[in-house]
DNA sequence: CTGATGACTATAG
DNA sequence: CCTATAGCCATCA
């Protein structure tokens, strides 16, 4: 069964625009769960294969993708992030750059509708 | 029940 | 950059 939280955890991760990435800790918090990362790599993983959720968009809180390197999961996610237009250098995510904010976001295209 | 394990993270050295 | 440590908590053996 899904975890208790796992819908307000999906729910957020939807919000995160196509060309951004969120951290876990970070979704944890904007789910409103505080520190609980480790809710939110969970809920991922339980995911049920062709889901809509955008789950390649949550990466560690250092911009690195947290999946096994070499994994086709991992492989997957670098290549759907690169598809947006999000950059690797050194492996790595400019979080400063690609980091979403969900605060800006709302300024700029208003409140989240759906 | 206990202990190990993770799609985690902040802090310290 | 690294490692160690502590906090976190669902899940599994």
């Amino acid at each position: 069964m899904a975890g208790r939280h796992s819908a307000r955890i999906l729910r957020t991760v939807q919000r995160i625009p196509t060309g951004a990435v969120a951290s876990y800790g970070q979704v944890a918090r904007e789910a409103g769960l505080g520190r609980r990362a480790r809710l939110v790599g969970h809920a991922l993983r339980h995911l049920p294969a062709g889901s809509d959720v955008p789950w390649h968009r949550v990466v560690n809180a250092a911009g690195r993708i947290s999946l096994p390197a070499g994994s086709d999961s991992g492989r997957e996610q670098r290549r759907r992030l690169e598809e947006e237009g999000v950059l690797f250098e050194e492996g790595r995510i400019d979080l400063r750059r690609f980091g979403w904010q969900p605060s800006l976001d709302e300024l700029l295209w208003g409140p989240p509708d759906p």
